[in-house]
DNA sequence: GTCTATAGGCAGATAGAC
DNA sequence: GTCTATCTGCCTATAGAC
């Protein structure tokens, strides 16, 4: 996806930009609590005061990282509902999101933070839920459509199989990465959808 | 899962018991990099010089945490293989395990440990994979047993789906915990065991 | 906005007495 | 086996100069 693709890294980008492009990657591949200011200063060459200029503690620079990849995220959805037009194919190119995280041996964000919600300070936990209430909603919402126009077969409750649907990319992130498995994703996408698949003939 | 029971906690227990008990909590609810050898010395009462004596190391406190949690995990599904015959009831109470781990408020060790994998020492890696490997492996034979009997629909790959079955129940506990939605779990489960069915009635 | 310098605390780990 | 005491290093965070 395009519009999930991070800004490319300019040189002399904003500060506070190349702190959160470095931290949302550190998040992503080693977890919240297992970076520091340090690393960070390291990486961009700056020190970690000037770190805490911009984010005056390491929570706020959490909450800022977890809006920043949700307007992404969900702009990304967005422009997903304008290039296609049937359910499948919607649902194709969101698990293709997921596909392209994986790819950088990234895990999603949020769910990295989901691992490590225990240890969160409240402000983030309350972006992570909302995160995964907002990404649901939009899922459910595609499947009803799909169904009003029967690319969808009859499901029990859209909104269970949105949960589900998040749950095994979710889950198969999580496995791919050490297993170095990237098609474990795939596959089970493409399982997935040709369970939900009506069979239904396009005019 | 009566055999994927933690031992009950007697006092007077093996210290190096009691340490692990106590760890495998902090991993499955905190994390590996999110709990201190001062915590849990200060929840069984012993310095920290002591933890130290029984696990030299973290990592090898690590390593063993996985080694006795695959004991566990893989005994209770020997003891499903003798409690039950179709492979419908043995993937059920397959999916109950997960679903006793989630109401303790846990994750799975290994799916906490698949989260911050590369963040861990290589010892703790190997058993992490050799986890997940092994419980594929298990659910592959289950499934394929069970088509044999005519129990299991046909399946275009049974090592693929035994991947999705994994991918969904760690996906769902992931996410589970933080929405405080204990039934997410049993929902995802119930809707994949309903696409296995081969709609057969038993003799 | 970025720096130097530093505070104050906690991490994992070890030596040596009991 | 468990303790006291301690080392070294890293952590988040702040004060104040430039």
């Amino acid at each position: 996806m395009d519009a999930m693709a991070r800004p490319t890294k300019q040189l002399q980008a904003d500060t506070a930009a190349r702190i959160l492009d470095v931290a949302e990657e550190m998040v992503q591949v080693r977890g919240f609590n297992s970076f520091s200011y340090a690393d960070i200063a390291a990486e961009i060459g700056v020190t970690t005061a000037s770190l805490h200029y911009h984010f005056p503690s390491k929570a706020d620079l959490g909450r800022a990282l977890i809006e920043r990849y949700s307007e992404r995220f969900f702009g990304a959805l967005s422009e997903i509902e304008v290039e296609s037009d049937d359910a499948l194919t919607r649902l194709r190119a969101y698990a293709q999101i997921y596909g392209s995280v994986l790819q950088e041996q990234r895990l999603c964000l949020c769910g990295m933070l989901a691992a490590e919600f225990t240890t969160l300070p409240g402000p983030m936990r309350d972006a992570v839920l909302s995160f995964f209430s907002r990404n649901e909603s939009w899922l459910k919402d595609v499947l009803e459509e799909g169904q009003a126009r029967g690319e969808i077969r009859h499901l029990d409750s859209t909104s269970e199989t949105a949960q589900m649907i998040v749950s095994v990319l979710e889950g198969a992130m999580l496995i791919a990465r050490p297993t170095g498995d990237v098609s474990r994703l795939t596959t089970a996408a493409n399982q997935l959808l040709a369970g939900l698949d009506s069979g239904a003939v396009p005019a």
